[in-house]
DNA sequence: GCGACAG
DNA sequence: ATCTTGTCGC
């Protein structure tokens, strides 16, 4: 439960520096689930389910313990985290907090960009100004979305992991496409709400068909002969992988990505068309 | 040497 | 990530 502040991404090391540091965030990571929230309660509409629930089923039953209680007066805080570029040299971080599907807080840091993208390294371009954005967050987070991977990493320390370990908050990777490892099966044209497991290859720093993760569909054509591309979901930090999944598909509901990462995603942008 | 490669 | 009109489909 410690926070890692000497883990932090610095964009000053070399690149066998940074794979190094990248090995020891994997071993401080935690890849199951070690939270004390309620993850049955993040989705929106879940509160008010709950205590229809409760009202017509309960008539002579004893009320709500002080754990139910907590629970539903303190949803827990999922906050998104999304990223747009101003210029070549400066990086404009957003992240949207909610809580039982309503949006409590969005913050935004620009800072600027140290180095160049280089698939593997995400984290050490984007690291540093989403630990600012996440400074100006006067709420604090119970678990973090973020606009990447996790443990789908070569070193098994996608930004979600590298993030997640530094700040010592469960968070999610939740990426658009496969940065490696194996779909043990087919993922073309899956129905939605359906999930296929990632599992670590030649490519992986783990045994070969290690769990990452999941292929995850929670939005697809109804008919038609396109379809939709499925989220890549891993744990990032104290979050295993089907509590990841799960968490991605109860919060995602109009669109295919989860609410706080779509709204980090148009926020990010939004505050980037006003300081350009 | 060639291919693969989050955002 | 970002540059961008039209276009296909519900």
């Amino acid at each position: 439960m410690t926070t890692r502040p000497d883990l932090a991404p610095e964009p000053g090391l070399s690149r066998d520096e940074m794979e190094a540091l990248q090995r020891e965030i994997a071993t401080a990571a935690v890849f199951e689930d070690d939270f004390a929230f309620d993850d049955e309660a993040i989705a929106p509409s879940r509160r008010d389910d709950q205590q229809s629930t409760l009202s017509d089923s309960s008539a002579a039953a004893a009320s709500p313990d002080d754990d139910d209680r907590h629970a539903l007066e303190n949803p827990p805080i999922v906050a998104g985290v999304d990223q747009s570029f101003i210029d070549d040299d400066r990086a404009l971080s957003a992240v949207v907090a909610m809580q039982a599907g309503e949006v409590i807080e969005r913050v935004h840091a620009v800072t600027p960009l140290e180095i160049p993208y280089v698939p593997g390294l995400l984290a050490f371009r984007e690291g540093g100004p989403i630990l600012a954005a996440l400074e100006e967050l006067s709420v604090d987070p119970d678990l973090l979305l973020f606009d990447g991977s996790g443990r789908i990493h070569f070193r098994q320390a996608g930004i979600a992991t590298h993030v997640g370990v530094v700040r010592d908050v469960p968070s999610v990777g939740v990426a658009k496409s496969l940065l490696c490892g194996e779909p043990a099966d087919s993922t073309e044209n899956l129905p939605a709400g359906t999930r296929v497991p990632i599992e670590a290859n030649s490519r992986v720093d783990a045994p070969d068909g290690t769990l990452l993760g999941y292929a995850v569909q929670t939005r697809q054509y109804d008919s038609p002969d396109r379809y939709i591309n499925p989220l890549y979901v891993s744990p990032g930090h104290r979050v295993g992988p089907e509590t990841a999944a799960d968490v991605v598909q109860a919060l995602s509901s109009q669109y295919k990505l989860p609410e706080p990462v779509r709204l980090a995603d148009s926020y990010a942008d939004e505050a980037k068309s006003l300081v350009e």
